[in-house]
DNA sequence: CGCATCGTTGATCAAGCTCAAGCCGCGTGG
DNA sequence: CCACGCGGCTTGAGCTTGATCAACGATGCG
């Protein structure tokens, strides 16, 4: 951990988390700041450490995920630069509930939990921002919750790949969108079925000319066709009147 | 709506939400807050309304869920008295994620948009104790989501009734531990299954003397078991060692 | 009494999980 | 530089869980 250098204060000011608030809190909330790096393949934290720390990511990507104790995973979220980091557990000093891994290199602001309650004492702009950007978290959790009790499993990772291009290109990206340190494990964990299956559904997608399918790496071609499959309901036999409503 | 008696002063200081706040910040919060009566199969609001209001629960159970396009409704969560309805989405001018409905007759405190914001921003303990509220909340559904995605029906049914258990009666009453105006249906709801399964298996539990089952309601005998039924692993066929490890 | 809502149970069937076997590509060390 | 091994990926065969459909029973309410 080093002293955050002044060419980070722009970088931080650009945070959404730090929205609205002054020259002078954002000074305060800067020297409390510690810049950390963390290699890939290894963790944030683990699930079950006390939650002492929360973070602003701002290069990388890390994985949360939970274990269950027969040992299979889940994948929680996915994060990249500008998210955050374990607000939600800080506040309260329960034990972390998941762990966080770099999948890439990664480099992230840290401030440790007295110094987080504090500051959002100080400065309630700063709980509103965190307010909302759990929230958000929290309706996007709310609708995996929702896919996963009623879509199948071909929509389910069709949506991963939809939700994965959009926060992590933020968009202006090229066509055929890149999806990189991306394993078929991953796309697994994340909608709730296996690996087998999900590798079944990409070749199939490849055959179809839909996407390019590479070890740890998909690119997709036809994103609005991973749309249409995504809000295809069918459960009917082949052949079916597209539906009389 | 009628405004809120003095009387309602202490209940109100009671909730978890106000905790740590000022005579002073509570008599404001008082001031502009509005008793609602919900009765029993109306709504709060519904999915897809602006979401203008948020609310504290005094009385009665309320059932938060969400309706996919092709009409499959999924129990996000059950609220009872002292829970907090809307406090994520009421920041955000977002449309409400989700709709709200009585199961049984509700009383509730409701305050609007922009006094909520308000006097967020004039009390931080506020926000911050929603947030820890919020964080709860979060917690439950990133374990529920973990559930559905590893557990068989059988142990998430199980899981649902403890957690209802724990949550309604605070569990302090007597064995037979009562869960009332609880449809199969809304149990199938909560844990991602059907109807049909949720009453098999329920048939099934009463025979085995686990619990007895009426009308919209389950009586249960021995919560312990529901525990090793929750927790039991085994992926194998009948007659398996417990697990070497 | 009749209707609506809720619940039960059997038969059937398919989606997707599991297991097994093998391939590919890359990085490491001999 | 090659070979080896590991991590990731593919594909087939078989099987299980739990969804679906259908029919009927029970309960309560107006």
């Amino acid at each position: 951990m080093t002293p955050t250098p002044d060419s980070d204060l722009q970088l931080l000011t650009q945070a959404a988390l730090f929205d609205g608030l002054t020259e002078a809190q954002l000074h305060t909330i800067q020297q409390h700041a510690t810049l950390v790096r963390v290699p890939r393949r290894t963790f944030f934290f683990h699930q079950g450490e006390a939650a002492t720390t929360f973070y602003l990511l701002r290069e990388g990507q890390v994985r949360l995920s939970q274990i269950n104790p027969e040992g299979k995973q889940v994948i929680i979220h996915l994060f990249g630069p500008g998210d955050v980091l374990a607000v939600i557990v800080v506040l309260s000093n329960a034990p972390y509930p998941l762990s966080a891994e770099a999948i890439t290199d990664c480099v992230a602001w840290a401030w440790n939990r007295e110094t987080a309650v504090h500051l959002m004492e100080q400065c309630p702009r700063l709980a509103i921002n965190g307010m909302d950007m759990v929230a958000g978290r929290f309706l996007e959790l709310q609708n995996r919750y929702r896919e996963l009790s009623t879509e199948r499993v071909e929509q389910r990772v069709a949506r991963a790949l939809i939700r994965l291009i959009h926060q992590r290109n933020g968009y202006q990206e090229q066509k055929p969108y890149p999806l990189l340190s991306l394993t078929r494990q991953d796309l697994a964990e994340m909608t709730g079925t296996t690996l087998y299956t999900v590798s079944r559904i990409c070749s199939s997608w490849e055959q179809q000319g839909l996407l390019e399918a590479g070890r740890e790496q998909l690119h997709i071609h036809k994103l609005e066709e991973l749309t249409t499959i995504a809000d295809d309901l069918r459960p009917s036999p082949p052949n079916f009147p597209p539906r009389p409503n």
